[in-house]
DNA sequence: TAGCGTCCATCTGTATACTGTATAAAAGAT
DNA sequence: ATCTTTTATACAGTATACAGATGGACGCTA
């Protein structure tokens, strides 16, 4: 019901991207659990459209990696492994130490100030309690505005999807480790690094900034994997 | 050992991943070319499908970067420009330099025995003139080798990915630019640093290797952009 | 002739219906 | 009682059919 009358509204998107919309929201929020099977017909019905635009959408969350898709046997949400968040993490230190080399030298001042606009609301956003999209979107935001000056579109749309993938277990993070308290100061030093185009001190800060929330991440997997076992 | 994993997988393959192959391969030898609009009715019928899988093959090219898919307008063939390709060499040697950094320590000799081998069937490949699908297979082939004791399995996907996009116009640069005549001594070179376990030099190495080809391919696309503008 | 709206051909997007596979439950054999 | 083999069922894969979007040809007006 609600799914129809989105679509008169927003009438240039296809009924797979919107069930993709939906489907994708539904996993990082954590209402579809890890694991948990995917069945077509039923989404289906819960969407109020035909099989077809919920395989198309199940498709392309295979590829965003969100989704396992087994032949004969229905797609279900991935399960990620503390090894695979190490690695996912480490791929981000990387890729995105190297956007922010090449955006850095180009940055302007009007960069920065968006960029501390940005870590203003975010900061706001956590003071309010405010654990659930908002504080993903703006830190993800913040870190982007840095790299915006790359000029590598293929680099950043991997980076996005790496920050799509992991956004679950951040929040899962926030959430249950009350954590990530410290991240308001490493954005401010890392932005003043990056005003005083120190690069290579920005970039080390950056994956250290990185690598620290990997961390903080896969104790509180390996954690969890424990209490499943 | 593969023989019986081979005979175990007595996969039954979906119409979609058919397909899908088989559209992967007119890509990548070049029998689609850049830019060309792929009809799902037409593709259905020259393979005896309907067009239901012919797009599900589709989405899934779209996520291999192959195919370019928008709404209402169908699909085309990606095309690359020299600034993507720039790009895309520059992820490789960032993440192939990263995966023999994690693999080289731990590579046995065997690994570099099987490293040699497929390096004599490359050459004997390249010198019998088979510019086609073999070349390209062996030559990652190596490479992955060297890669193999990684576990960076998502790395090693993504680097997997770019090299297969990239293939085309790897084959295209040997093809016309009569090219890569240097790649067998780097090659050798690089398989010798390995071995003596020198990791900052091999990766070094390697990564002056990717990025020489990378040269050179941008070159020549460069000047059929020249051409075709 | 240029510009605009209408209509039509063509293609994509989606629903419905049918086919085939995997798996769990039931029946049979050892 | 355990292990096969069979059967049943639920689900995914695919074909067919229909609905909707797009872009261009055509004629109309100024």
């Amino acid at each position: 019901m609600q799914l129809i009358e989105s679509i008169m509204a927003i009438e240039h998107k296809t009924r797979t991207q919107l069930v993709a919309e939906v489907l994708r929201e539904k996993i990082l929020t954590g209402e579809f659990k890890s694991g948990s099977p995917l069945r077509q017909a039923a989404l289906a019905e819960e969407l109020n459209v035909s099989r077809i635009p919920v395989r198309e959408a199940l498709l392309q969350l295979e590829a965003e990696g969100l989704v396992n898709f087994e032949a004969h046997k229905g797609a279900t949400v991935t399960e990620v492994s503390a090894s695979q968040v190490d690695e996912i993490f480490d791929l981000r230190a990387l890729l995105e130490a190297e956007l922010l080399r090449h955006s850095l030298e180009k940055l302007t001042e009007d960069d920065f100030q968006s960029a501390e606009v940005l870590l203003q609301e975010l900061e706001a956003a956590m003071a309010a309690g405010d654990t659930q999209a908002a504080t993903g979107h703006l830190n993800s935001a913040f870190h982007g505005k840095l790299y915006s000056r790359a000029e590598r579109p293929q680099t950043r749309e991997l980076v996005e999807q790496f920050s799509k993938n992991s956004e679950r277990y951040v929040r899962m993070h926030i959430l249950l480790a009350g954590g990530l308290n410290t991240a308001p100061e490493e954005h401010r030093e890392l932005l003043k690094l990056c005003r005083a185009k120190q690069v290579d001190a920005a970039c080390d800060y950056l994956i250290r900034h990185i690598t620290g929330a990997k961390e903080d991440i896969k104790k509180l997997l390996i954690k969890m994997e424990e209490q499943s076992a």
